[in-house]
DNA sequence: CTGAGGACGCTTTTT
DNA sequence: GCGTCCTCAG
């Protein structure tokens, strides 16, 4: 069998068919990394005989990494056996749990996930420390532990390096927080990266052995590598002849630098490694003409950067649409209008063709509720994740608990959970027996009658929780199948009728524990089926049998997001620009492009965190294949108040001549003496850049004085529920007259180019054109936006 | 021990 | 605007 490298471009195919050496591939959004990467796996298997055990391939996300390894196996028509193909948490797991032992930590250590690490650092501040947590905030504590941690920054060298109050309290924190996790036996996220590189360095018979078994080594979104990360590869690859590592990434894309991404990591390869070949991937097989010369010039106001420049062969395409809303409920509505009429005009489209885009989560909500009252279905994606929802934590506790009875952070979570009248109080007496008599807190609860100071409710319902899950624990030992286990657990301790009592939001919970119960049958069913991938994980960790209960909790520490929605529904997907990456849509929409929102504001006065800020509007940009469209309101609620919001900055780097400009109808009917300044111009026939002139953009510079709407401080108009308003999608109108047209007329589209009317059809401002372009052929468009010349040659 | 009510805060978050 | 956390009365 041979790989088919026939559908690659030069330099795809250069990238693919590389074998010894380090190499680093830049490569530009939608140049077709995923295609390179996987087809390069593929080819070394085939084509150079490596054995695919020889293959370590390392990603960012689960998706990812099951995206591509479901691409190998379909090039090479075979299971990719014996390849590690995973997260780098996950490959730091496997890591771990073999050679744990030899770090001090046994090899079923659990793994804390930022919730548990939280209430970790809480508890050492208030409870251990005694610092008042309004002075020292244990956020601040856990930020500065997990940064040095991703600095690999040990306990004794931060405690070196502290100077000031903050820092040595820190220190301290650092280093009873690292014993904590270490007397629970238990690794948080940082640490899966941090200890495999500290095993390596100290015991290098172990990195020998993994550096014998991975010639090949492979990384994708390497711009995103953190320091541990990047040592970890150093030690796995630097100096092992002769240094097979191919990285595959894109300094414009780098995003995550907030939480430790190191840009100089992929900046600096060529430094690391002199005798890397690097190939750009340029060609982009994603966007339109236009689409891709706005993100271009967006990008190229960066200067920590290599410098690409991505080039298409595709047509221009439709104009980027910038639009003025009045608020951001206004905004919601005006893009949910321009949804209903783009698929009114399109029968094909469906919702899952539009994608709508914005900084922060908190923007979802307005887009949530316009949806909402246009009757169209929309998915969530991200926000809080499913592992770290309140009662799916606390299913998990019961099982953790079920697993292994001894687990006292587990029995902590739940002993209350649901209420059982357990307070504080008699949970302190417990563990104060417990400890006393060396017994687990849920052997101490069986005893609970006979514990000083336990007495009246809780004494019945301690021992009556610890029979709940000795009674599971027995089934589980008996091998009872664990999805309904699992359901019988959660049903038993009362917590789905619990939750059933809070409503409609408890009946989401509820549902939220079926997908649980679902996904641990789903596991165990995988487990029977000696499903490949399943098996082949279990023998790398020398686990031949494990009990079904066990694997699962393992690894749900590990999986972020199940999706719990259908991603086939029809529905249109909001999420933030970070959680784009990697995705596209023909048709996007970027929101709440104000400066203070996006930039945020956080990062206005850093250069560097500017021209990360830069880098994800870019990476807004590159997601949409067809349509891009911008939006930024006049004004937009901040916490408790109002605030008058300016265009964004990043919207001056865009040149003006991609640009169409409206107004929403709030807007419109908001300045209604208003006149658009390239109307009063004779011909009304000017460039675009004369066209920007209209308020709100006075930032952009076109305009120098502030209209008197966006001056600060202008207190908020009431609220507007013209939500429903069906004038919505008709009311776009203004009293200025277009210009005439005629059939059989030749006009001439900014974009576009020249073209002829084939058809005009409805009245007033509402006139729509279909035109047939030279370039791109036929298109329908609405008269008053469509910026038409009259082309007389 | 619990539930109510008030203060607080609030960027992004692949694992 | 909303969720979380804390405090305090019953």
């Amino acid at each position: 069998m041979s790989v088919d490298l026939s559908h690659l471009n030069p330099e795809q195919r250069e990238a693919t068919e590389h074998f010894e050496g380090p190499m680093l591939v830049l490569a530009g959004a939608g140049s077709g990394k995923t295609r390179v990467l996987t087809t390069r796996i593929a080819w070394l298997i085939d084509e150079q005989g490596v054995d695919p055990a020889q293959i370590l391939s390392l990603t960012f996300t689960n998706k990812a990494a099951g995206e591509m390894r479901e691409r190998i196996r379909k090039i090479l028509g075979r299971e990719p056996t014996g390849m590690w193909m995973g997260t780098f948490h996950a490959i730091g797991v496997r890591i771990l749990r073999r050679d744990a032992t030899r770090l001090g930590w046994a090899p079923n250590f659990m793994i804390y996930d930022a919730g548990d690490q939280e209430s970790l650092v809480k508890r050492i501040v208030r409870d251990e420390m005694q610092l008042d947590p309004k002075r020292w905030p244990p956020k601040g504590f856990q930020a500065a532990i997990s940064k040095a941690k991703n600095e690999l920054t040990s306990v004794e060298a931060f405690q070196a390096a502290a100077v000031d109050v903050f820092e040595k309290k820190t220190a301290e924190v650092y280093e009873r927080y690292q014993r904590a996790l270490h007397d629970a036996n238990a690794f948080d996220f940082d640490d899966l990266l941090v200890k495999p590189v500290e095993l390596f360095r100290t015991h290098p018979h172990v990195l020998e052995r993994y550096r014998d078994r991975f010639p090949f080594v492979l990384v994708d979104e390497y711009q995103d590598t953190n320091r541990a990360q990047y040592v970890l590869l150093q030690l796995l690859a630097k100096e092992v002849a002769p240094e097979n590592l191919f990285v595959v990434g894109d300094d414009d894309q780098s995003i995550y630098g907030w939480r430790g991404a190191d840009i100089r990591n992929i900046l600096d390869f060529e430094k690391d490694f002199p005798t890397a070949r690097t190939v750009r991937l340029e060609r982009n097989y994603r966007s339109t003409k236009t689409i891709l010369d706005a993100a271009n010039h967006v990008i190229a106001q960066n200067l920590r950067r290599k410098g690409k420049t991505l080039r298409t062969e595709a047509a221009a395409g439709e104009a980027l649409t910038l639009v003025e809303a009045a608020d951001e409920a206004d905004e919601a509505e005006w893009v949910a209008a321009e949804v209903r009429a783009r698929m009114e005009d399109d029968a094909q489209l469906t919702l899952r063709d539009f994608v709508v885009l914005y900084r922060t989560n908190s923007q979802s909500r307005s887009m949530e509720e316009a949806f909402k009252r246009w009757g169209m279905p929309y998915r969530l994606i991200g926000g809080t994740r499913f592992y770290e929802r309140r009662e799916v934590k606390d299913a998990l506790a019961y099982l953790r608990l079920v697993a292994n009875p001894a687990a006292d952070e587990a029995f902590l979570r739940v002993v209350n959970v649901p209420r059982r009248g357990i307070g504080d109080a008699s949970v302190a007496r417990l563990a104060e027996h417990a400890s006393a008599r060396r017994l687990s807190l849920l052997a101490a609860a069986e005893q609970a009658e006979y514990v000083d100071g336990i007495k009246g409710g809780a004494a019945k319902a301690l021992p009556k929780m610890a029979a709940l899950v000795r009674k599971h624990a027995a089934l589980a030992e008996r091998g009872h199948p664990l999805g309904d286990l699992l359901r019988d657990l959660v049903s038993e301790a009362g917590l789905l009728e619990s939750l059933r009592e809070e409503g409609a939001e408890g009946e989401e919970r509820v549902e939220n524990l079926h997908e649980l119960i679902a996904g641990a049958a789903d596991l165990e069913s995988r487990l029977r089926g000696e499903d490949p991938e399943l098996m082949m994980e279990l023998e790398e960790m020398g686990e031949t049998s494990p009990r079904a209960i066990d694997l699962f909790l393992a690894h749900v520490a590990l999986v972020a997001d199940v999706d719990q929605h259908d991603p086939d529904a029809d529905a249109i997907p909001l999420m933030t620009m970070h959680n784009a990456k990697g995705l596209e849509f023909p048709f996007v929409f970027i929101t709440g492009l104000e400066d203070g929102l996006f930039p945020h504001s956080r990062t206005l006065d850093e250069k560097d965190q500017m021209e990360e800020e830069r880098r994800l509007f870019y990476v807004g940009i590159t997601r949409a294949e067809r349509k891009l469209y911008l939006a930024y309101a006049r004004r937009r609620r901040h916490g408790r108040d109002w605030m008058a919001s300016a265009p964004s900055r990043f919207l001056e780097d865009l040149p003006k001549d991609l640009l169409e400009l409206r107004r929403s109808p709030a807007v419109e009917r908001a300045s209604p003496t208003y006149q658009r300044p390239w109307r009063s111009a004779s011909s009304g026939l000017q460039s675009r850049s004369q066209r920007l002139g209209f308020s709100g953009f006075g930032s952009l510079g076109f305009e120098s004085e502030d209209s008197p709407a966006l001056r600060r401080g202008t207190p908020p108009p009431p609220v507007r529920r013209e939500a429903a308003d069906p004038s919505y999608q008709v009311d776009y109108s203004d009293s200025q007259e277009e210009p005439s047209m005629n059939k059989g007329a030749r006009v001439r589209h900014p974009s576009f180019g020249p073209g002829t009317v084939v058809e005009l059809t409805g009245v007033g401002t509402e006139v729509k054109a279909v035109i047939d372009f030279d370039s791109i052929g036929r298109k329908t468009l609405m008269l008053k936006y469509a910026n038409l010349e009259r082309d007389w040659d």
